[in-house]
DNA sequence: GAAAATTTATGATTTACCTCAAATTTAGGT
DNA sequence: ACCTAAATTTGAGGTAAATCATAAATTTTC
């Protein structure tokens, strides 16, 4: 069990002291989540962190009956540091989009590892640092750009963060895609066609081919 | 010297040891900035992290000759927290909005009190994510609600996060105020001068004085 | 394996907002 | 105080994208 932990964790864990890790040994829980199933919600106690070991989550927000997919998870990352010390209440809800696994820990331990060991703080700085870097690049492909722009953007972040391969299956609904881009699903539909119908893409069904990285890098640009 | 640092950033500061204080003393400049002047530059060299000490700085992005003002910063707030650990590089640019008063430490002190002070380190992270839980509002202001929202959106946190009063002189000009809200510099006079005929809020040049936070309220919470 | 529900798809219509243009006011520099 | 540049204002026209409507295809449920 604490080899498994160890494993999983390791980029984040790997300078604890023996205490450190049992602590999160004993206050943590292994969780399954199938597609779709929510790990959190908007609103709701942020008491645990949550650790995906496996699968694909997906942080939204809620506002009037519109969702907006803030941030897309893999394996490897932390769910809800950015509600710790915030009133313990989380500020976006989390969902399944693949089944996953996750082991969620107690939020108190991650601020006593945060206390405890300077080299797991700095960790969670680069990280925090990390994740604000992309929302900037998230609302600047929002705000700033016009609907080819940012499917352009959506293509090429399952492409190189997520998947990291230009066949992939993408999961994401053609709902969720254009949750993420903050725009209509009909106009999701219409581009991600369009993309197919230029040869910039392939798509049949949620199976896409990335052929031209420069065109949709040229399209991301240009906005 | 040293008691003018420790005042102006005693929050921040008042866990850490003589050393600790000393070493920021001594690789730390106080500068002062005109009103319009630029502190840092999206992409240049984030050498300092500036800590505010009078005045109101906007920090925006640049895309294509548009700008987005991504948060205004008053006094008792570090700016380029978020390029810690980050390349190095500003992610974003900083403007001086009124003459303002800043001492610009060098990250590589800001780190090392990171690492050598835990209590530092729980209060940057604390900072990091209360910034963040921002930058999700305005992403949802931004890309969910349409002009007037926005706009009633802005007079809100100027008048309670900002100036802290329903009177106030914004100093921002139309343009940062659609700047700041992802929109045109005319949609923004235009529903200025909408907000002034509908009795929401009296406006006279920059100085505004709010009449009605109910109704931008409503505003906002409709979109 | 049929029924229900969700997702995907496409066309027509509407609209919120931008862009352009041109006038007026305000601010800044010598 | 004057001159120039920048900011503010208003109107008209154009358009990107949302909404609405409806149908087909796919997935989920029992």
């Amino acid at each position: 069990m604490i080899q498994q932990i160890q494993k999983d964790f390791a980029p984040w864990f790997d300078k604890l002291s023996e205490e450190q890790l049992l602590k999160i040994v004993e206050n943590q829980v292994s969780l399954n989540y199938n597609k779709g199933e929510i790990l959190s919600k908007q609103g709701g106690f942020a008491s645990h962190i949550i650790f995906l070991s496996e699968g694909l989550i997906k942080i939204y927000k809620e506002h009037n009956d519109k969702n907006l997919i803030l941030k897309i998870v893999k394996p490897g990352e932390f769910i809800g540091l950015s509600s710790l010390y915030n009133k313990g209440i989380f500020d976006y809800s989390a969902a399944s989009i693949d089944s996953s696994k996750v082991y969620s820990v107690q939020a108190e331990i991650v601020k006593y590892l945060i206390r405890n060991n300077s080299d797991f703080a700095e960790k969670i700085i680069r990280q925090l640092n990390q994740n604000t870097s992309q929302y900037f690049e998230r609302i600047m492909s929002l705000t700033q750009k016009q609907l080819h722009g940012r499917i352009a953007d959506v293509i090429l972040l399952l492409s190189r963060e997520i998947y990291e391969s230009d066949t992939f299956n993408m999961l994401l609904t053609r709902r969720d895609l254009a949750d993420f881009c903050g725009m209509s699903t009909e106009s999701a539909i219409r581009i991600l066609k369009e993309f197919h119908n230029d040869r910039i893409v392939n798509i049949d069904g949620k199976n896409m081919h990335v052929i031209s990285y420069q065109l949709l890098e040229r399209l991301s640009e240009v906005g």
